[in-house]
DNA sequence: TCAAAAGTGTTCACCGTACACCCATGG
DNA sequence: CCATGGGTGTACGGTGAACACTTTTGA
């Protein structure tokens, strides 16, 4: 550090980045956050975002990217700066100023026991607790930040295995945008936007007669976004 | 300072805010930025965004608000969080990550005097020269951010005089979208929008005929927003 | 009376939405 | 053969986009 710099001492504090890892439960088929019992005080044993402190060496979102990593194990999650928290008291140990992330996984992808280590759990939306610090209100600006989105980026697959039916993204997107869709509408939008592949497969665990499978296409969906094409759901 | 608390004393780094300001030039019909010449090394005299650093007792909202004030003078000024900027290397002189906020005001409201003291000079967009550090970077996503805000909330008025005309509006968000609207078209959707207050005075500087001024009606606008309005050009 | 900007209406194509029936299959 | 979820088409109203002429008035 140069000290004698002309910069001040004083702005010197601590840099934290704090994830909302969101996840679809395809068996309930609700949407889920991922929260972890914190170990240190204060506040110990109470429900927070899975966070950590920035390195020394690291960018903010190499610093989530490890985060990340460290509670599921996965690499490629997609996120997303979504807002800078910097109230003064906001941590009552020492002033820190945390960046938040909304984090997106597949429920199913990650590791089971990393999550047991860092106690967490994955809780619905109604079942969530409420959550240390400024948490709670890092978690409600995610939640729209998500929903807005989820409505004009193709980012609702990362919510999903790789194939899946057409019913199974429509309850997504309705768990998401807490409404009701009509099913011929939302097929025929999906549809229309050209960005997923039908496959010849079929899922025959939710009926008798089985529903197609799907994969989102990116290749296509880059391709019609560099010739002006705009996801909108 | 708890020292011996177990946050990582690696993580504190310094912490700044850089304004980007926009400002609409009424006589000129373009879209204008505000830039100061850096009086200190690195790059002295180079041109960047007007910046300052975290204060022990302040949110990121407030050092933002505080440069703001700082530089033009004015206070309330309409400003939102941009993005973290958080390269390793991005200044070369200390690790310190930026917060960018963009921020709008009218560019006949400032404090003339303030500007020449900080060296400050209005850029047009195409005049525009390189800036310091990664600001240019910050400046474009500023811009994206301009542009998508602007169609989905009323804030190009902050751009504007208390009165103005429909084409002064036209001509603003021409500028700021970088496209040509249809006057009829224009103003339709505007009129049907129901936030603006038709005024019985007439602006007689552009045209023997004199257009009609309109002002912003924002209880309007906060009461349709309660029912579930939402702005959209 | 003319030049210059202001103001205004109609048509058409497309998109979003509402809505209901037949299909395929395993048990 | 029947119960269950899967898959599909049509009609309508509203919105966005294209487009041109009349009005006002100061010089």
């Amino acid at each position: 550090m140069f000290m004698n710099s002309n910069y001040p001492a004083e702005s010197r504090a601590l840099i934290a980045v704090d994830c909302i890892i969101f996840g679809f439960d395809e068996h309930e088929e609700v949407l889920k956050v991922l929260l972890i019992k914190r170990d240190m005080t204060p506040h110990k044993g109470d429900w927070s975002l899975m966070g950590g402190f920035l390195g020394i060496d690291e960018t903010v979102d190499d610093a989530a990217s490890r985060v990340l990593h460290t509670l599921t194990g996965l690499d490629n999650i997609y996120m997303e700066q979504l807002h800078v928290f910097s109230e003064v008291a906001r941590d009552p140990v020492e002033r820190t100023i945390s960046v938040a992330y909304i984090a997106l996984i597949n429920i199913n992808d990650h590791d089971q026991k990393l999550i047991q280590q860092y106690s967490a759990r994955w809780f619905t939306l109604e079942d969530k607790p409420d959550l240390i610090f400024d948490h709670d209100e890092m978690f409600n600006l995610g939640l729209s930040r998500l929903q807005h989105r989820v409505s004009t980026k193709p980012i609702g697959f990362e919510l999903l295995p790789e194939k899946f039916t057409m019913r199974q993204l429509q309850k997504l997107y309705e768990e998401i945008l807490a409404t009701d869709l009509d099913k011929r509408n939302f097929s025929k939008k999906i549809n229309s936007l050209e960005i997923l592949e039908k496959l010849d497969e079929k899922d025959k665990r939710s009926s008798r007669k089985g529903s197609y499978l799907f994969k989102f296409d990116e290749e296509k969906y880059k391709e019609k976004s560099r010739q002006g094409f705009h996801f909108k759901i």
